[in-house]
Order: C-alpha cells, then structure tokens, then sequence
DNA sequence: CATTCAATGTTGTCAGTGTCAATATAGAAA
DNA sequence: TTTCTATATTGACACTGACAACATTGAATG
C-alpha cells in the first residue's frame, strides 16, 4: 500500500496519492484500502512517517563520513539535497492539512530529527553563551524556506542551478559565519 | 466571488475555497463563478494576486513610520506578521499546486514585493563587496522557513507565543549582525 | 422604439473522490 | 470440522470540478 502510494506521490506529488489511485496500482478495489488505513489522512501519515525515517538514514550517513567540524553544516545540506532531489516527498512532510500531526510515530520521527539537528549545532564551537535552539531554529528555518522558495518556483527564473547551489553555499558560509 | 472565497479562506483554509461554496455564499448557481474564472486554479489565483497587494500595503505602512536604518528590518517584522496573522493566506500564496505560477498579475506582483525588499537589503550598511541577491534570499528564506515551520506546527510545544516572539527577534539580529 | 448580442446566470450531467454499510472469502485457531 | 478474525468486494451517497445546453438581462445600435 505504501509503496504504491511512494510510487504515486514522486510521479504527481501528494494530490496524486488519492486512496482510489493506491488500490488501482495495488490492483485490488477501491474500498480495500480501508482495513489499513482509517482514511486518507492516516495513510498520508503512515507514508510521511517513512518518509522521515528514510531522510534520517541519509542524514546519518552523511554525517558518517563528514569532518567532526562540518556536522552540522552536513546536516543542513542533507535537508537540502533531499528536498531539492525529491520535492513531492518534501512538500508532503510539511503539509499540516494532510497529514495528521498528533500522530505518535509520525511525531516521534520529527523530534528524533530536530533533536539530532540540535545536538549538532550545540557542540558547534563559538557557542559562547548563545541559546543553541535560536540558532537551531535560524539555520532550519533559512534552510526549509529556501527548499519551499525554489520548490514554489520563486527563485527559478532568477538564477541557474549551478549559481544557485554556489548561492546555497553562500548562505549557509553567511549564516554559520556569524 | 473574491471576497467570498477570502471568507471561506480566513475560515477554513484553501481547501475550503471550493467553486461551488463560492457560489452557495454568493447566493448563486453553482455553475455561475464559471463566468469570471475558467477554473478553480483562476479563482485562487485572483485571490492569490489579491493577497500580495494587501501585504505590499501593509508593508508600505510599516515602512511610512520605520527609522531609515531598519526598512530592511521593518518590512521582514511585516511578513512575519502577514503569515503568522493570517495563517491561511500565507499558506495559499505559496502553494504552487493551487495557483497559475505563470500569470502576470499574480508575477508581477510577486516581483514588485520581492524587487521592494531586495532594494532595502542593498542599500543596509556595511555591504562591503556582498552580492545583494544572496543577503536577499538568505533574509527572505528564513522568515519563510520560520513562517512555514511555525504554521506547519513544528515548534508549537516547545516555546510559547511571547518567547517565540523574542526569539524571532533573536533570529534577526543574529542575521543582520553579520 | 425594436432588435441584436454579449455578458451573465441556471439546470443538468459526468467522472472522480472519500467514506460508509453490507456482504463475501479465506485462513488460522479451536 | 467449526468458528471467527482479518481482509477483500460491491454498492451506495454526497461532494467536487468541469462541461453543455439553455435562459435572462441589459446596454448598444439601427
């Protein structure tokens, strides 16, 4: 069911992923769906749920093989390559009305991942005195607006991909700069 | 037709703005709007184009009474207040999936507001030999981020309204120091 | 004044959707 | 072998966007 929905939400993106389209694909009726997921809101969890484990395992393994001093900044170009590689898996995560978010697993997958993102920016050096969470929040804030900005198509006609990515560089050397 | 899908916008989000309720509050056939909107993504796009003038007004306001050396400042303070006043209009203003990215009124608008801030990031102080533009995107991305994340519910249990607040300030000053 | 015609509104229809109810089936547990 | 739970199916309902056919209205024109 998941998969089927994965499959749909990369083709055509979350308004794609309509419970009729998952049993097509899955090749089973319509109303089938149903003894898994209570509604549309709660399969639209479940695969955004994965969605985050799946981010989480390419963060860790990009951390894995990063200099201890470019963690966090590892961390921020992971968030970005993942969004900009997949748009409709990065605009499904954030999409409050679809997505049921008192959910517990879906839940526990966000904090896992903000949580780790924290203790990155905390053991930066220079923190003297400074509220990691401001400057946590600052970073994910600047990196999350720019991936919904290029991915709304905002910036598009402003500047290539290659100076865009030299521009992303830019930003983040500005930000953890200061 | 406008001002109603505004109300039913303000009411219950972009997915409310339907045709038909459009029509039902404007007391009107249901098949009536088809008149001055080819389809619903014309609709939400005069709605859209609408939003932007009302937001580059607010910002003029501010900008009328702000000291010269925070416009820059004043008009990020604005957005922040736009999208955290006005949950539902911020969120349909970006959604690429609901609007015609490619109309001119709606990109005309758009390129005036962003035009407008990239002006006031130019002429801050102390741009020694820095590429304006990237300042610009850095600024606009993060208020975004934090708009979007906040309205997406991220940060909602982990600080309150006024200490949000502070700590917005906090996120700007760490920027625009550098 | 009478006619024309473009703008706008109405009714009816179609396919697609989420959701529910009633029913069927299959397979494990007893 | 029987029972019962998990799962699948069919059918229905209200809602949606969109289209077609038709009605109304009112201003411009002769």
């Amino acid at each position: 069911m998941i998969s089927q929905a994965l499959a749909l939400l990369d083709e055509a993106g979350p308004d794609a992923v309509t419970i009729r389209a998952v049993a097509r694909r899955a090749h089973v009726s319509h109303a089938a769906p149903a003894n898994h997921f209570p509604d549309r809101t709660a399969l639209l969890t479940a695969l955004a749920t994965d969605l985050f484990q799946m981010f989480e395992q390419d963060v860790e393994q990009a951390l894995a093989v990063a200099k201890p001093s470019y963690r966090a900044r590892t961390y921020m170009e992971a968030l970005l390559n993942f969004g900009l590689d997949h748009p409709h898996r990065y605009a499904l995560m954030w999409r409050r009305d679809l997505l049921d978010w008192n959910d517990l697993a879906l839940n526990t997958r966000m904090e896992s991942l903000y949580a780790g993102f924290v203790h990155e920016v905390a053991i930066l050096p220079k923190q003297a005195g400074r509220d990691p969470h401001t400057l946590a929040i600052a970073l994910w804030s600047m990196v999350h607006g720019y991936i919904a900005l290029r991915l709304s198509g905002v910036f598009e006609d402003r500047r290539d991909e290659v100076s865009g990515d030299a521009r992303t560089t830019a930003m983040l050397d500005l930000l953890l700069a200061s």
